[in-house]
DNA sequence: CGAGAAGTTGACGAACCTCAAACGATGTGG
DNA sequence: CCACATCGTTTGAGGTTCGTCAACTTCTCG
């Protein structure tokens, strides 16, 4: 049961031990959340390094009639923008969906890591790459693909990241937005999400039922949505037999 | 008439004569492209650092079905991912789309750079934040706005890029690209393209015609499309009187 | 002048949204 | 313990947005 942060940074560089040191040391403080707190408001200027550790978190932006749109969703592991701190206020904003647990590093800490070890420095350059993958690819499931497709991609992508991380084991993982959240990541309506979940439900594709995603065929769903996992550039061992991943804790088969 | 990059980067930090000089020192060998060249094919491994000085280059990525999605475009300044030689492969594609001018800084030169001079590696750090803002709002686009919206906050957008560099005076500004592939960017077909276009033209509000992009009433479109330019991160001075940006050679009104 | 590419228009259908109502679960106060 | 409110989910009906198909026009370039 490693720290998923670490779980998730071997996929962008070979960490040695005193690497983990390192950074389990600006891990200590945890913080628990409750579910739709606020980490950090539009407009507000930007905070120490997030780094979440259970549970989901969302980046969102709200248009002038109210409408909200969630952006990003950052899974256990997952930290926001080391260098925001260049920027003088946030262009979006931070909080729990489900009930979660993280850490804030202080950005001095945070500079320290990435100046002094370029080891860290590189898997952290690596997650912010993967960061940006991901948004691109988000981009192209809103604009090309139809809601059942997209959403079957979407959780295609979830279980990944997820997996990627060592969490959600038997053909299924937590997932604790209601539907109108679900909507508001893909673009659509709460009355359509429903419909489009009773239709991946009927066809066997995934069940999406009181905030668990359950896969029976996770092949045959990612045919289904067209997804291909090259873009979040993990190390080939997420794909298949992930019990493997459970046990050989963090060895990776394919070196940089 | 200084270099675009030199304009963007202004934006993100101050930088000094000798800052210049080093990033001029690396544009020196510049490159015409034709239109619709291919740059790098997705899957291809990273390549050097690409800088556009004139026209504009393209991200896009295909799907299985041969429906291809631009995910990002790269106006004069833009330069594509500092840190991508990270990764083994690229997960999507660049191409040119009109006649470009561009240089192609090798990746040493770039690590030089960032590794040296802490102005130049906060300055491009700021750049890779503002290309993730773009992409977050680019899927609020998709994701949250009708067709007639969401064109007219592509236009506000690139109008305030090609500002902030410099480019596209009175009123009006290239965009070499067919209706095709402005629906590729926005998600919609070819035929609803045409249709938004005559009606954002009929309103008054924006034309598109061979390649140009003409806004009668700048206040009038961001209004309609709902754009605020706080994601871009610029400096303050792209709004209102860009006349005054013409003369007044990287004159910047706010200090970082 | 001819051929191909890009733009334009109409008709029709599919995908998706909105409104509205009902249902179930959960929690709260009397 | 029940009444009641609240929140999330579900279902129906009808309208809007947008895609597809197909034809036609205009532009560009050789």
């Amino acid at each position: 049961m490693t720290n998923p942060m670490i779980r998730k940074l071997e996929h962008g560089a070979r960490l040695t031990a005193e690497d983990h040191a390192t950074l389990l040391s600006g891990l200590k403080a945890t913080r628990r959340l409750p579910p739709h707190a606020t980490l950090i408001r539009e407009g507000d200027p930007p905070d120490g390094l997030f780094v979440v550790l259970k549970g989901v978190v969302c980046r969102h932006k709200v248009l002038r009639d109210g409408e909200r749109h969630i952006v990003a969703l950052l899974l256990p592991g997952d930290f926001c923008d080391v260098h925001a701190g260049l920027l003088k206020s946030m262009d979006h904003g931070l909080s729990s969906l489900g009930p979660c647990v993280l850490t804030t590093v202080p950005r001095n800490v945070v500079s320290d890591w990435i100046s002094r070890n370029a080891t860290l420095r590189q898997a952290m350059n690596w997650a912010a790459l993967v960061d940006e993958a991901i948004l691109r690819e988000w981009l192209v499931n809103l604009g090309a693909r139809r809601a059942p497709q997209r959403m079957a991609h979407l959780f295609c992508e979830l279980r990944a990241r997820l997996y990627a991380v060592g969490e959600g084991r038997d053909g299924g993982f937590p997932l604790p937005l209601t539907q109108e959240e679900l909507g508001q990541t893909l673009g659509l309506s709460v009355v359509h999400v429903n419909r489009t979940l009773s239709q991946l439900r009927q066809e066997g594709l995934a069940t999406f039922r009181s905030g668990v995603v359950r896969i029976p065929d996770i092949d045959r769903l990612a045919d289904f949505a067209g997804f291909s996992p090259a873009y979040l550039h993990l190390a080939p061992f997420w794909q298949k037999d992930q019990a493997a991943v459970a046990s050989s804790d963090g060895v990776r088969m394919a070196a940089s």
